[in-house]
DNA sequence: GCGATATCCAGAAAAATTCCTGTTCTTTTC
DNA sequence: GAAAAGAACAGGAATTTTTCTGGATATCGC
């Protein structure tokens, strides 16, 4: 992890599809010596995965939130779990340290969309005692 | 944006960097048909961009947290965007309904890192009034 | 010093992409 | 309902990119 493998890394953060050969008049490098640290920064993990960033507004999720939820007891984890790795509209969950048990990022098409999320969904859930949705207006940053 | 579409924007979810005539084998299409789709949706902006999702802990950056923040008016938001638009660590800003101002998600070090961006960094921005910290144990689900 | 490992470059072969053309299908319009 | 216009697709050629070799150079540990 050299400087150049940085620069590579902050090419590839704009744009995931630069070819190597693009890379390589950037970084003064030849083709072949780019791909192999693309190789092996993908094989070490730095590199998590490939992907394509969408646009939510365009897909129909104008609205962003942020849910906390307390869940009373260790013993609902897994049934929580799998609802959350179910709801395609959760974009993150984090177990937290605090007053509240999990942090949820939810994007939905809006107020009703999340209503149903809320109640039908995540209030169903045994164990769930308490949540508490902030709504976003704006995003200034939104990296990964 | 048919489902054709969509199960390409599955398929480069899961991998940015397929390759178009790989597309075209699992969607059953030409190459040019697959080709002139993923541009159609880059132009029409469903498609922000193409990226690379980066391993945090491989890169140091053990802890992940969520910063709240009060500010007191809108008078200072210029000068507090700059700040964040600035600061590497701080991967999201959102502008909040509710008793907070904004949300801030943030990867760092360590404890060390994240007592220096409040203290340094973000409660020396005029207007700060108040800030609420709240600490990621671990995360069970984190896409875009 | 000396071997082992890693990194690099150059060139060739393989693969993918792009561009072009012709065709089919849908939609529009009369 | 039929003809015209437009969009989407497939096939093939030219270009670009990737991958795979081989060999040179530098670095590290012993």
């Amino acid at each position: 992890m050299d400087h150049i493998d940085q620069e590579i890394l902050q090419l590839l953060k704009n744009n995931g599809r630069m070819t190597s050969s693009e890379i390589s008049r950037q970084v003064h490098l030849s083709v072949p010596a780019v791909s192999e640290r693309i190789r092996k920064l993908e094989e070490s993990a730095v590199i998590d995965r490939f992907t394509v960033k969408l646009n939510r507004e365009q897909l129909g999720q104008q609205l962003l939130a942020f849910i906390m939820v307390q869940l009373e007891k260790p013993e609902h984890v897994e049934e929580f779990r799998k609802v959350i790795l179910q709801a395609d509209s959760v974009l993150e969950c984090h177990h937290m340290a605090g007053a509240y048990d999990y942090m949820l990022k939810v994007a939905l098409s809006g107020t009703k969309e999340l209503e149903r999320l809320i109640s039908d969904t995540i209030k169903q859930v045994p164990g769930v005692v308490k949540t508490n949705t902030m709504i976003v207006l704006s995003s200034m940053k939104e990296e990964m």
